[in-house]
DNA sequence: GCTATATATCTTAGTCACTAAGATTATTAG
DNA sequence: CTAATAATCTTAGTGACTAAGATATATAGC
């Protein structure tokens, strides 16, 4: 850490220091999911509508990579939790639209409110030029691990014998 | 992002950003585990281990918040892939410590190079001035997370028989 | 040295969320 | 009108999890 550290030795800090806070992170989201009472998956799909507001029950799938099966038992507990609703499409009479009860949701909201105070905390301790800068970089991040994925779709030479499921189940109770 | 913008949309901006990019880190995790054929949980006692190189069960039951017995189940999975090894304590024979066979895990590494490449690529568009200010904030960040993590204990009003164990928040390293 | 208690891991039974495949219902094309 | 297509739901089977208790070893008190 000290100043005169070289470059190399300073991308490898910041490797595992990246590592070790996103790591973190993750455990914060399961951490929620736990208190909320509700699975990671079901919190996933909770995160996009979220941002989304309203989308099919099909592009819900399609963003977790669940089977649409799967969604069908994620979208019954959120809508017996009541956090959300189903809606038919009345000009596709076969879409199911998901939408978000927002008095409900907001209840989960709560759970980040941990998290928002230590960021904005820390956040407190940098220039605004340092933020933007802090700025930039989450967003050519974000880029560079979208490509990151792509890519290691490329990598994939393992027998595709037996894949296991992207998502972990996080049984509750 | 003008780079007049408030510094209360500036931060807005940036929880965004960072929510982003980290749902995407994590997105590669799951990735990486399906395309190594290895589900979550044992990902992330193998990424325990390349940290501590050979801890007991017990200590991974700890930091996975798994129980002991899922632990049991975790580390036959590993075992029989080869990536690792158990190992009985000579002088209390009661523990088994688990140690990575590093020729096999190596094999999961390759899956981290187009991440890897992916952050190099990155980190060479930013100078030594800036890659700094970046460890620091990811290293100031870790330790925000954390106490979010453990504030977020005292949020919870949901009645204890719903919840699951929280992850510990344990110090990687 | 014995006995009780504590510690570390493993086993068992039951549960839950997942996948794959196919059923159901609605829309669109020929 | 029929066939093909699309979106969601249902079913059967599986894997990973928890809770509780079994097993094996270690330590402390007498």
């Amino acid at each position: 850490m000290s100043s005169k550290t070289s470059r190399a030795a300073l991308m490898q800090e910041l490797e595992e220091a990246m590592r070790r806070s996103s790591a973190q992170g993750v455990m914060y989201g399961q951490a929620v999911a736990n208190v909320a009472g509700i699975s990671n998956s079901d919190m996933d799909c909770m995160d996009f509508l979220n941002l989304e507001g309203r989308v099919t029950a099909g592009r819900l799938a399609e963003v977790t990579g669940l089977t649409t099966g799967a969604i069908t038992g994620v979208i019954d507990r959120l809508e017996k939790a009541g956090y959300v609703r189903r809606e038919r499409d009345e000009s596709d009479r076969r879409k199911v639209f998901i939408s978000v009860v927002e008095e409900k949701a907001a209840e989960i909201g709560k759970f980040y409110v941990p998290m928002q105070a230590a960021m904005h905390k820390l956040w407190s301790g940098y220039t605004d030029e340092e933020l933007r800068l802090l700025l930039r970089f989450a967003n050519d991040g974000y880029k560079g691990v979208l490509e990151a994925t792509e890519a290691l779709k490329g990598v994939i030479d393992t027998p595709p014998e037996k894949r296991v499921p992207l998502k972990s189940p996080k049984s509750r109770r």
